[in-house]
DNA sequence: GCTATGATTGGTCGAACGTCCAAGACGATC
DNA sequence: GATCGTCTTGGACGTTCGACCAATCATAGC
Protein backbone atom coordinates (compact mmCIF):
# COMPACT_ATOMS: atom_id res chain seq x y z
CA UNK A 1 0.00 0.00 0.00
CA UNK A 2 2.18 2.51 -1.31
CA UNK A 3 0.37 5.93 -0.69
CA UNK A 4 1.46 9.28 -2.69
CA UNK A 5 4.87 10.61 -1.73
CA UNK A 6 5.15 14.17 0.38
CA UNK A 7 5.38 15.68 -3.18
CA UNK A 8 2.97 13.90 -4.88
CA UNK A 9 0.30 15.47 -2.03
CA UNK A 10 2.28 18.89 -2.15
CA UNK A 11 1.32 19.07 -6.18
CA UNK A 12 -2.21 17.56 -5.54
CA UNK A 13 -2.40 20.35 -2.86
CA UNK A 14 -1.91 23.15 -5.04
CA UNK A 15 -3.79 21.93 -8.18
CA UNK A 16 -7.07 21.14 -5.91
CA UNK A 17 -6.34 25.10 -4.29
CA UNK A 18 -6.42 26.54 -7.68
CA UNK A 19 -9.10 24.45 -9.11
CA UNK A 20 -11.24 25.84 -6.12
CA UNK A 21 -10.16 29.49 -6.54
CA UNK A 22 -11.23 29.18 -10.06
CA UNK A 23 -14.44 28.18 -9.44
CA UNK A 24 -15.40 30.88 -6.85
CA UNK A 25 -13.68 33.07 -8.01
CA UNK A 26 -16.59 33.01 -10.20
CA UNK A 27 -19.30 32.30 -8.26
CA UNK A 28 -18.73 34.65 -5.42
CA UNK A 29 -16.48 37.29 -6.30
CA UNK A 30 -12.72 38.00 -6.64
CA UNK A 31 -12.33 39.96 -3.11
CA UNK A 32 -15.06 37.68 -1.65
CA UNK A 33 -12.55 34.52 -2.23
CA UNK A 34 -11.36 33.96 1.53
CA UNK A 35 -8.55 31.73 2.49
CA UNK A 36 -11.14 30.06 4.90
CA UNK A 37 -13.88 29.30 1.95
CA UNK A 38 -10.93 28.64 -0.43
CA UNK A 39 -9.99 26.10 2.45
CA UNK A 40 -13.29 24.96 2.70
CA UNK A 41 -13.65 23.98 -1.34
CA UNK A 42 -10.48 22.50 -1.63
CA UNK A 43 -11.29 20.19 1.82
CA UNK A 44 -8.26 21.13 3.70
CA UNK A 45 -7.67 23.22 6.42
CA UNK A 46 -6.85 26.80 5.98
CA UNK A 47 -3.19 27.48 7.65
CA UNK A 48 -2.25 25.14 4.23
CA UNK A 49 -2.98 28.06 2.02
CA UNK A 50 -0.41 30.21 3.41
CA UNK A 51 1.85 26.98 3.39
CA UNK A 52 1.70 26.89 -0.69
CA UNK A 53 1.02 30.09 -1.65
CA UNK A 54 2.54 33.28 -1.26
CA UNK A 55 -0.38 35.04 -0.65
CA UNK A 56 -4.14 34.71 -1.62
CA UNK A 57 -3.41 36.99 -4.24
CA UNK A 58 -1.09 35.30 -5.68
CA UNK A 59 -3.11 32.13 -5.48
CA UNK A 60 -5.78 34.09 -7.30
CA UNK A 61 -3.31 35.62 -9.78
CA UNK A 62 -2.11 32.45 -10.69
CA UNK A 63 -5.30 30.27 -10.31
CA UNK A 64 -7.17 32.82 -13.24
CA UNK A 65 -4.44 32.80 -15.63
CA UNK A 66 -4.12 28.96 -15.79
CA UNK A 67 -8.48 28.82 -15.98
CA UNK A 68 -8.20 31.86 -18.71
CA UNK A 69 -4.98 30.10 -20.52
CA UNK A 70 -7.33 26.38 -20.99
CA UNK A 71 -10.15 28.36 -21.99
CA UNK A 72 -8.60 30.77 -24.76
CA UNK A 73 -6.28 27.19 -25.78
CA UNK A 74 -9.55 25.31 -26.58
CA UNK A 75 -10.82 28.44 -28.31
CA UNK A 76 -8.02 29.17 -30.35
CA UNK A 77 -7.73 25.86 -32.18
CA UNK A 78 -10.51 26.82 -34.02
CA UNK A 79 -9.13 29.51 -35.43
CA UNK A 80 -6.80 26.56 -37.02
CA UNK A 81 -9.38 24.29 -37.48
CA UNK A 82 -11.18 26.22 -40.60
CA UNK A 83 -9.80 27.67 -43.58
CA UNK A 84 -11.87 30.81 -43.65
CA UNK A 85 -11.67 32.59 -40.28
CA UNK A 86 -15.02 34.42 -40.83
CA UNK A 87 -16.12 30.50 -40.23
CA UNK A 88 -14.24 30.53 -37.11
CA UNK A 89 -15.20 33.60 -35.41
CA UNK A 90 -19.35 32.06 -36.06
CA UNK A 91 -17.69 28.90 -34.37
CA UNK A 92 -16.50 30.69 -31.74
CA UNK A 93 -19.87 32.98 -31.27
CA UNK A 94 -21.69 29.55 -31.28
CA UNK A 95 -19.08 28.11 -28.63
CA UNK A 96 -19.94 31.57 -26.72
CA UNK A 97 -24.02 30.53 -26.71
CA UNK A 98 -22.89 27.46 -24.03
CA UNK A 99 -22.25 30.69 -21.64
CA UNK A 100 -24.42 32.24 -19.91
CA UNK A 101 -22.94 35.51 -18.79
CA UNK A 102 -23.58 34.51 -15.15
CA UNK A 103 -22.10 31.36 -14.72
CA UNK A 104 -18.46 31.20 -13.14
CA UNK A 105 -16.87 30.64 -16.03
CA UNK A 106 -17.86 33.68 -17.88
CA UNK A 107 -17.60 35.97 -14.36
CA UNK A 108 -13.86 34.41 -13.88
CA UNK A 109 -13.13 36.54 -17.25
CA UNK A 110 -14.61 39.39 -16.30
CA UNK A 111 -13.06 39.32 -12.71
CA UNK A 112 -10.08 38.74 -13.98
CA UNK A 113 -10.43 42.15 -15.91
CA UNK A 114 -11.42 44.10 -12.88
CA UNK A 115 -8.59 42.86 -11.04
CA UNK A 116 -6.11 43.48 -13.87
CA UNK A 117 -6.20 47.21 -13.36
CA UNK A 118 -5.65 47.01 -9.43
CA UNK A 119 -2.29 44.17 -9.77
CA UNK A 120 0.68 45.33 -12.15
CA UNK A 121 1.71 41.37 -12.48
CA UNK A 122 -2.19 40.06 -13.23
CA UNK A 123 -2.05 43.18 -15.42
CA UNK A 124 0.89 42.27 -17.57
CA UNK A 125 0.11 38.74 -17.89
CA UNK A 126 -3.09 39.18 -18.80
CA UNK A 127 -2.37 41.98 -21.43
CA UNK A 128 0.36 39.12 -22.90
CA UNK A 129 -2.52 36.26 -22.69
CA UNK A 130 -5.10 38.49 -24.98
CA UNK A 131 -2.73 40.29 -26.85
CA UNK A 132 -1.50 36.20 -27.96
CA UNK A 133 -5.11 35.77 -28.83
CA UNK A 134 -6.05 38.71 -30.52
CA UNK A 135 -2.93 38.10 -32.61
CA UNK A 136 -3.92 35.07 -33.85
CA UNK A 137 -7.19 36.32 -34.98
CA UNK A 138 -5.51 39.27 -36.84
CA UNK A 139 -3.34 37.17 -38.05
CA UNK A 140 -5.85 34.88 -39.80
CA UNK A 141 -7.83 37.32 -41.00
CA UNK A 142 -4.69 38.77 -42.66
CA UNK A 143 -4.23 36.18 -44.81
CA UNK A 144 -8.07 36.47 -46.13
CA UNK A 145 -6.77 39.77 -47.49
CA UNK A 146 -8.44 41.70 -45.01
CA UNK A 147 -7.77 45.17 -45.01
CA UNK A 148 -7.65 46.42 -41.35
CA UNK A 149 -6.83 43.14 -39.83
CA UNK A 150 -5.75 44.35 -36.81
CA UNK A 151 -9.08 46.21 -35.95
CA UNK A 152 -10.99 43.70 -37.02
CA UNK A 153 -9.38 41.25 -34.32
CA UNK A 154 -9.74 43.77 -31.83
CA UNK A 155 -13.93 44.33 -32.52
CA UNK A 156 -14.23 40.92 -32.23
CA UNK A 157 -12.94 40.39 -29.09
CA UNK A 158 -14.60 43.27 -27.88
CA UNK A 159 -17.89 41.96 -29.02
CA UNK A 160 -17.24 38.68 -27.51
CA UNK A 161 -16.51 39.75 -23.83
CA UNK A 162 -19.08 42.25 -24.29
CA UNK A 163 -21.40 40.30 -25.54
CA UNK A 164 -20.88 38.13 -22.31
CA UNK A 165 -21.87 40.99 -20.36
CA UNK A 166 -24.78 41.67 -21.59
CA UNK A 167 -25.81 38.47 -21.87
CA UNK A 168 -25.67 38.13 -18.26
CA UNK A 169 -27.73 40.91 -17.79
CA UNK A 170 -30.56 39.85 -20.73
CA UNK A 171 -30.05 35.50 -21.15
CA UNK A 172 -32.16 36.11 -23.79
CA UNK A 173 -29.54 37.40 -26.07
CA UNK A 174 -28.54 34.68 -28.69
CA UNK A 175 -25.13 34.56 -30.21
CA UNK A 176 -26.84 33.24 -33.16
CA UNK A 177 -28.37 37.25 -34.30
CA UNK A 178 -25.45 38.76 -34.20
CA UNK A 179 -23.58 36.47 -35.89
CA UNK A 180 -24.71 37.68 -39.92
CA UNK A 181 -23.65 41.34 -38.44
CA UNK A 182 -20.36 40.28 -36.80
CA UNK A 183 -19.56 38.51 -40.44
CA UNK A 184 -19.75 41.85 -41.89
CA UNK A 185 -16.64 42.95 -39.88
CA UNK A 186 -14.74 40.27 -40.55
CA UNK A 187 -15.76 39.53 -44.29
CA UNK A 188 -13.14 40.88 -47.04
CA UNK A 189 -15.31 43.41 -49.42
CA UNK A 190 -14.43 42.05 -52.92
CA UNK A 191 -13.21 38.66 -52.38
CA UNK A 192 -13.78 35.74 -54.43
CA UNK A 193 -17.19 34.25 -52.64
CA UNK B 1 -26.48 83.88 9.05
CA UNK B 2 -29.44 81.20 8.33
CA UNK B 3 -27.32 77.98 8.08
CA UNK B 4 -28.87 74.96 6.44
CA UNK B 5 -32.00 73.66 7.74
CA UNK B 6 -32.18 70.18 9.19
CA UNK B 7 -33.72 68.33 6.17
CA UNK B 8 -31.34 70.28 4.24
CA UNK B 9 -28.35 69.15 5.88
CA UNK B 10 -29.68 65.06 5.26
CA UNK B 11 -30.27 65.49 1.56
CA UNK B 12 -27.23 67.18 1.17
CA UNK B 13 -25.53 63.73 3.40
CA UNK B 14 -27.02 61.34 0.92
CA UNK B 15 -26.01 62.97 -2.14
CA UNK B 16 -22.14 63.12 -1.04
CA UNK B 17 -22.44 59.52 0.56
CA UNK B 18 -24.18 58.77 -3.03
CA UNK B 19 -21.78 60.65 -4.73
CA UNK B 20 -18.56 59.04 -2.61
CA UNK B 21 -19.78 56.08 -3.33
CA UNK B 22 -20.03 56.19 -6.93
CA UNK B 23 -15.99 57.09 -7.08
CA UNK B 24 -15.11 53.99 -4.91
CA UNK B 25 -16.59 51.86 -6.63
CA UNK B 26 -14.62 52.34 -9.63
CA UNK B 27 -11.68 53.25 -7.71
CA UNK B 28 -11.28 50.32 -5.23
CA UNK B 29 -13.89 47.63 -6.71
CA UNK B 30 -17.62 47.26 -5.26
CA UNK B 31 -17.20 45.07 -2.81
CA UNK B 32 -14.45 46.85 -0.87
CA UNK B 33 -16.38 49.60 -0.67
CA UNK B 34 -16.92 49.87 3.60
CA UNK B 35 -19.00 51.78 4.90
CA UNK B 36 -15.67 53.48 7.24
CA UNK B 37 -13.62 54.40 4.14
CA UNK B 38 -17.22 55.41 2.63
CA UNK B 39 -17.71 57.76 5.52
CA UNK B 40 -14.00 58.92 5.19
CA UNK B 41 -14.20 59.96 1.49
CA UNK B 42 -17.83 61.72 2.08
CA UNK B 43 -16.15 63.36 5.21
CA UNK B 44 -18.75 62.13 7.94
CA UNK B 45 -18.69 59.51 10.75
CA UNK B 46 -19.26 55.83 9.85
CA UNK B 47 -22.53 56.27 11.77
CA UNK B 48 -23.92 58.33 9.39
CA UNK B 49 -24.13 55.63 6.35
CA UNK B 50 -26.69 53.47 8.06
CA UNK B 51 -29.00 55.98 9.47
CA UNK B 52 -29.05 57.56 5.81
CA UNK B 53 -29.35 54.22 4.24
CA UNK B 54 -30.97 50.82 4.91
CA UNK B 55 -27.56 48.73 4.13
CA UNK B 56 -24.30 49.66 2.22
CA UNK B 57 -25.76 47.14 -0.49
CA UNK B 58 -28.58 49.27 -1.06
CA UNK B 59 -26.38 52.42 -0.35
CA UNK B 60 -24.46 51.16 -3.55
CA UNK B 61 -26.87 49.81 -5.53
CA UNK B 62 -28.46 53.32 -5.63
CA UNK B 63 -25.29 55.25 -6.40
CA UNK B 64 -24.39 52.83 -9.63
CA UNK B 65 -27.56 53.31 -10.55
CA UNK B 66 -27.89 57.01 -10.55
CA UNK B 67 -24.32 57.06 -11.70
CA UNK B 68 -25.09 54.69 -14.87
CA UNK B 69 -28.30 56.83 -15.86
CA UNK B 70 -26.20 60.07 -15.65
CA UNK B 71 -23.47 58.64 -18.03
CA UNK B 72 -26.06 56.92 -20.48
CA UNK B 73 -28.17 60.19 -20.22
CA UNK B 74 -25.80 61.83 -22.30
CA UNK B 75 -24.69 59.76 -24.40
CA UNK B 76 -27.84 59.16 -25.62
CA UNK B 77 -28.17 62.39 -26.42
CA UNK B 78 -25.99 61.72 -29.48
CA UNK B 79 -28.96 59.72 -30.97
CA UNK B 80 -30.93 62.28 -31.31
CA UNK B 81 -28.70 65.30 -32.36
CA UNK B 82 -27.39 63.26 -35.55
CA UNK B 83 -29.91 62.60 -38.58
CA UNK B 84 -27.50 59.37 -39.62
CA UNK B 85 -27.39 57.06 -36.32
CA UNK B 86 -24.00 55.71 -38.00
CA UNK B 87 -22.95 59.34 -37.54
CA UNK B 88 -24.26 58.79 -33.60
CA UNK B 89 -22.24 55.48 -33.00
CA UNK B 90 -19.26 56.81 -34.25
CA UNK B 91 -19.57 59.75 -32.16
CA UNK B 92 -20.27 57.63 -29.15
CA UNK B 93 -17.32 55.54 -30.14
CA UNK B 94 -15.43 58.98 -29.99
CA UNK B 95 -16.27 59.75 -26.88
CA UNK B 96 -15.64 56.63 -25.55
CA UNK B 97 -11.98 57.07 -26.60
CA UNK B 98 -11.97 59.83 -23.52
CA UNK B 99 -12.43 57.22 -20.89
CA UNK B 100 -9.28 54.66 -20.27
CA UNK B 101 -10.68 51.20 -19.45
CA UNK B 102 -8.81 51.75 -16.19
CA UNK B 103 -11.33 55.36 -15.06
CA UNK B 104 -13.32 55.19 -12.16
CA UNK B 105 -15.81 55.50 -14.55
CA UNK B 106 -15.34 53.20 -16.84
CA UNK B 107 -14.68 50.85 -13.85
CA UNK B 108 -17.73 51.60 -12.30
CA UNK B 109 -20.14 50.12 -15.06
CA UNK B 110 -18.17 46.57 -15.19
CA UNK B 111 -18.54 46.24 -11.20
CA UNK B 112 -22.08 47.25 -11.94
CA UNK B 113 -22.63 44.56 -14.35
CA UNK B 114 -20.96 41.80 -11.98
CA UNK B 115 -22.92 43.05 -9.10
CA UNK B 116 -26.13 42.46 -10.63
CA UNK B 117 -25.53 39.47 -11.06
CA UNK B 118 -25.38 38.49 -7.56
CA UNK B 119 -28.16 41.15 -6.38
CA UNK B 120 -31.53 40.38 -8.06
CA UNK B 121 -32.77 44.04 -7.52
CA UNK B 122 -29.84 45.30 -9.24
CA UNK B 123 -30.46 43.03 -11.95
CA UNK B 124 -33.79 44.00 -12.55
CA UNK B 125 -33.11 47.98 -12.68
CA UNK B 126 -29.86 47.57 -14.56
CA UNK B 127 -31.60 45.53 -17.34
CA UNK B 128 -34.50 47.89 -17.40
CA UNK B 129 -31.85 51.03 -17.90
CA UNK B 130 -29.47 48.87 -20.58
CA UNK B 131 -32.72 47.77 -22.08
CA UNK B 132 -34.03 51.08 -22.54
CA UNK B 133 -30.59 52.56 -24.16
CA UNK B 134 -30.38 49.53 -26.64
CA UNK B 135 -34.05 50.19 -27.48
CA UNK B 136 -33.32 53.83 -28.40
CA UNK B 137 -30.08 52.31 -30.79
CA UNK B 138 -32.03 49.95 -32.38
CA UNK B 139 -35.10 52.67 -33.02
CA UNK B 140 -32.61 55.00 -34.69
CA UNK B 141 -31.26 52.39 -36.78
CA UNK B 142 -34.54 51.31 -37.76
CA UNK B 143 -35.55 54.46 -39.11
CA UNK B 144 -32.70 54.34 -41.85
CA UNK B 145 -34.03 51.02 -42.93
CA UNK B 146 -31.29 48.78 -41.28
CA UNK B 147 -32.64 45.51 -42.11
CA UNK B 148 -31.57 43.76 -38.16
CA UNK B 149 -31.90 47.25 -35.49
CA UNK B 150 -31.83 44.89 -32.89
CA UNK B 151 -29.43 43.04 -33.41
CA UNK B 152 -26.88 45.73 -34.62
CA UNK B 153 -27.30 47.45 -31.36
CA UNK B 154 -27.23 44.44 -29.22
CA UNK B 155 -23.58 44.35 -31.12
CA UNK B 156 -23.07 47.85 -31.17
CA UNK B 157 -23.50 47.94 -27.19
CA UNK B 158 -21.37 44.75 -26.78
CA UNK B 159 -18.71 46.72 -28.61
CA UNK B 160 -18.78 49.62 -26.45
CA UNK B 161 -18.45 47.59 -23.36
CA UNK B 162 -15.67 45.00 -24.73
CA UNK B 163 -13.83 47.80 -25.81
CA UNK B 164 -14.02 49.70 -22.71
CA UNK B 165 -12.88 46.24 -20.94
CA UNK B 166 -9.81 45.69 -23.49
CA UNK B 167 -8.84 49.24 -23.18
CA UNK B 168 -8.19 48.95 -19.41
CA UNK B 169 -5.82 46.07 -20.46
CA UNK B 170 -4.35 47.66 -23.38
CA UNK B 171 -4.20 51.55 -23.04
CA UNK B 172 -2.83 51.54 -27.06
CA UNK B 173 -6.16 50.57 -28.15
CA UNK B 174 -8.07 53.30 -29.98
CA UNK B 175 -11.54 53.91 -30.97
CA UNK B 176 -10.54 55.43 -34.23
CA UNK B 177 -9.36 52.31 -35.84
CA UNK B 178 -12.18 50.35 -34.99
CA UNK B 179 -14.81 52.84 -36.18
CA UNK B 180 -14.67 52.21 -40.10
CA UNK B 181 -15.20 48.71 -39.62
CA UNK B 182 -18.16 49.39 -36.90
CA UNK B 183 -19.90 51.11 -39.74
CA UNK B 184 -19.92 47.82 -41.63
CA UNK B 185 -22.78 46.73 -38.63
CA UNK B 186 -24.44 50.17 -38.53
CA UNK B 187 -25.09 50.77 -42.30
CA UNK B 188 -27.68 49.67 -44.61
CA UNK B 189 -26.74 48.23 -47.46
CA UNK B 190 -27.85 49.74 -50.62
CA UNK B 191 -29.36 52.64 -48.90
CA UNK B 192 -28.72 56.25 -50.85
CA UNK B 193 -25.56 57.65 -49.68
C1' DG C 1 16.81 2.41 12.99
C1' DC C 2 17.53 7.63 12.64
C1' DT C 3 17.34 11.82 10.58
C1' DA C 4 16.23 15.12 6.59
C1' DT C 5 12.59 17.31 4.32
C1' DG C 6 8.32 18.58 3.20
C1' DA C 7 3.10 18.49 4.37
C1' DT C 8 -0.32 19.35 7.72
C1' DT C 9 -2.67 20.80 11.89
C1' DG C 10 -4.80 23.86 15.17
C1' DG C 11 -4.59 27.98 17.04
C1' DT C 12 -3.45 32.98 17.69
C1' DC C 13 -2.68 37.88 16.34
C1' DG C 14 -4.31 42.53 15.28
C1' DA C 15 -7.24 44.69 12.16
C1' DA C 16 -11.29 45.56 9.68
C1' DC C 17 -15.91 44.40 8.75
C1' DG C 18 -21.59 45.52 8.83
C1' DT C 19 -24.80 46.82 11.83
C1' DC C 20 -26.87 48.82 15.68
C1' DC C 21 -27.85 52.14 19.52
C1' DA C 22 -28.00 55.52 23.34
C1' DA C 23 -26.80 60.14 23.87
C1' DG C 24 -26.05 64.68 22.11
C1' DA C 25 -26.78 68.61 18.77
C1' DC C 26 -29.46 71.31 15.72
C1' DG C 27 -33.33 73.82 13.45
C1' DA C 28 -38.47 74.33 13.30
C1' DT C 29 -42.78 75.08 15.74
C1' DC C 30 -45.49 76.78 19.17
C1' DG D 1 -37.91 78.98 25.93
C1' DA D 2 -39.88 74.49 25.91
C1' DT D 3 -40.80 70.78 22.78
C1' DC D 4 -40.48 67.90 18.81
C1' DG D 5 -38.46 65.67 14.82
C1' DT D 6 -34.36 65.08 12.36
C1' DC D 7 -29.53 64.74 11.99
C1' DT D 8 -25.15 63.50 14.08
C1' DT D 9 -21.80 61.46 17.22
C1' DG D 10 -18.94 57.99 19.41
C1' DG D 11 -18.73 53.67 20.71
C1' DA D 12 -20.12 48.98 21.02
C1' DC D 13 -21.56 44.10 19.34
C1' DG D 14 -20.11 39.80 17.23
C1' DT D 15 -17.91 38.11 13.12
C1' DT D 16 -14.56 37.51 9.72
C1' DC D 17 -10.41 38.63 7.63
C1' DG D 18 -5.01 37.69 5.99
C1' DA D 19 -1.18 36.16 7.88
C1' DC D 20 1.77 33.70 10.83
C1' DC D 21 3.74 29.93 13.75
C1' DA D 22 5.04 26.09 16.83
C1' DA D 23 3.97 21.40 17.00
C1' DT D 24 2.85 17.10 14.72
C1' DC D 25 2.82 13.86 10.97
C1' DA D 26 4.45 11.27 6.92
C1' DT D 27 7.83 10.06 3.63
C1' DA D 28 12.82 9.58 1.74
C1' DG D 29 17.65 8.83 2.21
C1' DC D 30 21.27 7.20 5.00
Amino acid sequence: MAGPTNAERGTAARTKLLAAAGELIGEIGWNAVSTRVLAERADMRPGLVHYHFESLQALLRQAALEAMEGMLAGTAELLTATDDPADAVDAMLAELDRYTGADPASLLFIEAYLAATRDPVLHERMQALVHRFRGGVAAALARTGHPAPEAAAVLVMAVFDGFLLHKGLDPALSAASIAPLLRRVTDTPGAPA
